[in-house]
DNA sequence: TTGTAGGCGTTATCAT
DNA sequence: ATGATAACGCCTACAA
């Protein structure tokens, strides 16, 4: 592998020569300059990360942890933290599986932003002890070296509940996401509250995971004990789209038998049919809202905890109930 | 930030033997062992990635270099590569854009998969001609440190164009990727070579770029003209997805008025009405076999190039013509 | 069993 | 304007 010291080598001058050189400073004649630039081209010389990254202890570079990639979900999140990462010189890796998770501690990255439920947050509390930065979506953590943006999963929640309700329904069922999940645990207490503000509303609960499956089962749950319509809000797409698919092949119809919700606004809400209602906000304004908050904590100014708005989407899945 | 040297210090031994104590070096005791990973421990010690990579030459991870995350096709592609890896004790990150592209040669990754066409070729060669390892999901390359993992695109471009000339169709349009796109370049040249084995069916090449504007904008142009039921292969399901929804705001119908096929089998299409045609292979194992692949050339093994087996899915979006 | 020391490839501070 | 040199944190012969 070749490195500055063969350059050096080569064009009869000394290391930190060539190194002033290659990085455009001012104290190399142009002269000197341009050879070593020319010989460091012909040598095709690369820069070792491993070896600037230990001297300059930092490797500008972002760390975006996920629990997977799965779901039309996190292209624009990710799409909306690059576009604000690379103009300010920094790069972006995704890493997913806690086996990644090191690569925070262990400084292969500058800051993370997280979406993940497998990272523990005691650990990441830790890891902000130390001095490291994040960026948290997924969960409330209070820390001076993290910051929070959150999706207002209460306004959400409230929303389709209430869109629910407005319909004529008494009877709703709430598929949730895992316990350890702050969105569905977020989810789940705002529609609570308000089925109890409303009154007159019976409120059934069925434990999921955010998958399909999930879902899946909840559908045959429901339709194993159906006894007229219902309502049913998964507190994400996912379930909402694996309950759809289980109902389509019954002889029950959605948005007739059972009414159906979901959160997210995932691309291929748009493609079902009936049209699944939903709860939408902007994948991407809330990646690049993540990655403007955490290029803030690295550069030390002090940042306050950012919220994500959110918007319901109608959708023929949920029809008036005469009451 | 705590070091060895921090732990050396603290357990009153040198800076060597805390390095083999936290390798598990047997040349150490076990009772100044077990005392100095207590102090690394009280300490939170993790070791610094950089220096480490910088002396070993090497950082057990891989990276997956994408042109972007959107579509629900690289969710089960990373998740089969990523299964195989942590398997090999390697980690994986995933990159996208071409300021990342330099990750390789710095060596910052051990290897890199790619599946990325804004990833030049040349370059790809350069690197892999100073001993990089890579993994080539995309196009054609020849080098002994490149191994190829490739769709049968001939395959899956035949079928699909047989599918709808069986159905009757004899004005094919086909909807191409990017130019320099090697998948498009060989599903078009399977697509060229069917119809003309088959005689009497005329075909119109409408460029694309493997993004749903392009779908649209090709629905928009064939509704335009339209005089009489045609077939419309897309060479992705991307852009078949932005030719339905175009189709799908007019008064025209997919399956009877334009017959729609697309290629990838991407998860929406399950939900679209009428079901598109596709052509399906399996995404998690095309992901495990290159990385095994890239496992087998950082080992030295020499591997032959692998190929990924397609298969037809029909669907209600093409039907039978009178001919 | 433990310590000493050299080196991985850069950057950056001092001299010259 | 250029060169010598000491870090950065870790690993690993080799010495003791």
């Amino acid at each position: 592998m070749v490195s500055i010291k063969d350059i050096a080598k080569r064009a009869g001058v000394s290391i930190s020569t060539v190194s002033y050189a290659l990085n455009g400073s001012p104290k190399v004649t142009d002269e000197t300059g341009a050879r070593i630039l020319a010989i460091a081209e012909e040598l095709n010389y690369v820069p070792n990360a491993a070896a600037r990254n230990l001297k300059k202890q930092e490797t500008r570079i972002i760390g975006v942890f996920l629990t997977d990639f799965s779901g039309g979900f996190y292209g624009q999140l990710v799409q909306g933290m690059k576009d604000v990462l690379h103009k300010k010189g920094y790069d972006l890796v995704v890493c997913s599986g806690m086996q990644s998770h090191r690569m925070l501690p262990e400084r292969m990255v500058d800051g993370a932003i997280v979406l993940d439920w497998t990272f523990d947050s005691g650990k990441m509390l830790q890891y902000a002890d130390r001095g490291h930065k994040l960026v948290v979506l997924d969960r409330e953590l209070v820390h001076p070296n993290v910051n929070l943006v959150q999706l207002d999963n209460k306004a959400g929640a409230t929303l389709a509940a209430e869109y629910l309700i407005e319909q004529g329904h008494h009877h709703i069922y709430v598929v949730t996401g895992p316990d350890n999940s702050f969105d569905s645990l977020q989810r789940l207490q705002a529609v609570r509250q308000t089925v109890k503000r409303y009154g007159g509303v019976t409120l059934t609960e069925i434990p999921g995971d955010f998958n399909k499956g999930a879902g899946e089962a909840a559908a045959r749950q429901i339709i194993g004990g159906y006894n007229g319509p219902c309502a049913v809000f998964c507190l994400n797409d996912e379930m909402a789209l694996g309950f759809y698919n289980t109902v389509k092949s019954t002889e029950y119809r959605i948005g007739e038998h059972i009414h159906l919700i979901g959160f997210d606004n995932i691309e291929v809400m748009e493609y079902t049919t009936p049209r699944l209602a939903t709860i939408d906000y902007s994948k991407k304004k809330w990646g690049a809202l993540a990655a403007e908050q955490l290029l803030k904590l690295l550069s030390g100014e002090s940042v306050e905890n950012e919220r994500i708005y959110v918007t319901l989407v109608k959708g023929e899945s949920v029809g008036k109930v005469a009451t």
